[in-house]
DNA sequence: GTGCACTAGTTTCAGATGTTACCTTTTTCC
DNA sequence: GGAAAAAGGTAACATCTGAAACTAGTGCAC
């Protein structure tokens, strides 16, 4: 029998759905307006910007493959970029409805003015923890990513 | 010299606040459409029934500091919980400014049926992991949460 | 080679979200 | 005790988001 209402020994602030979701959230904002107050860039666009820069050319579906975002985003953000001459898209010689994507000289040069900031917010949070902290850090968001989609597919036959 | 793009070994995917937030965004995904689907219930209404649960009558401001959430987010969600009869506003005593909101007697039962799905979800999700890998994760979380807040008050001056 | 099912991408629309402005009540402090 | 500043809460506005409809192009069946 509980004595005020705590059942089961749920407690928000110990329960890992809520504690990831506000750190992440405390997180995201910080980069976020980081990037939109320097460079006028949105998430969404940024990550595109360092799948070119990684990969090179790409097609939208390949990117959104790459940046698990919606295609709806992906579009909107690539339009964006175009806008801005940071990216150049083409025609597909292989496929009439896709269309190509690639850096523009511009574009590389913004992504690598930004990359060391980037990398240098990421040394700021992870500051002060051990490398095989933050190594099990990155296996443990993967297993959670995992375990979601799974139970995701599964919950919904 | 980089041969193809990735500048100073910035790779999204161990990037850690992608990592994070596309984990956060499956496991709160997950999470949203079970609550939604089976009670109706958003991810803030959810919260703001665990903090009454847990915590008792509370007023707004409190609620708005014990879940992280904004006070627009909070009022609306309440809002929704009272129309629903969940959650009862009675006037604040002691502040004519602020209301007190309470669980009611149903609002405790719905809270008390899901509390041990949401237990199982999380049981799911961490399936697998050692105990202590699990407290390394809430430890790690708190810390990037912290070094994130840190850093957007240093940063905004 | 024509029809039909399918994929890539965009547009449209409805709901969610946050920022700002606002109203009310309370507190401060002269 | 009354003006002014501040806090609790809501409303209004703009923005963002994603689902579904739509357009255009592909490719397989026959």
């Amino acid at each position: 029998m509980s004595t005020l209402a705590s059942d089961g020994g749920l407690r928000l602030d110990a329960y890992l759905p809520y504690r990831l979701s506000v750190a992440s959230n405390a997180v995201s904002g910080l980069i976020a307006r980081a990037y939109e107050d320097r460079f006028g860039l949105s998430i969404p666009q940024w990550r595109l910007l360092c799948v070119l820069a990684e990969d090179g050319a790409c097609t939208q579906g390949q990117l959104v493959a790459r940046t698990v975002m919606d295609k709806v985003t992906v579009s909107r953000s690539a339009q964006g970029l175009v806008k801005r001459r940071l990216v150049a898209r083409s025609q597909n010689a292989l496929d009439g409805r896709s269309h190509v994507l690639a850096l523009t000289a511009e574009g590389r040069r913004l992504h690598a003015e930004i990359a060391p900031l980037a990398l240098a917010y990421e040394a700021e949070l992870i500051a002060g923890l051990e490398r095989d902290e933050v190594a099990l850090l990155q296996r443990l968001l993967s297993r959670l990513q995992a375990s979601a989609e799974r139970l995701a597919i599964g919950g919904s036959t």
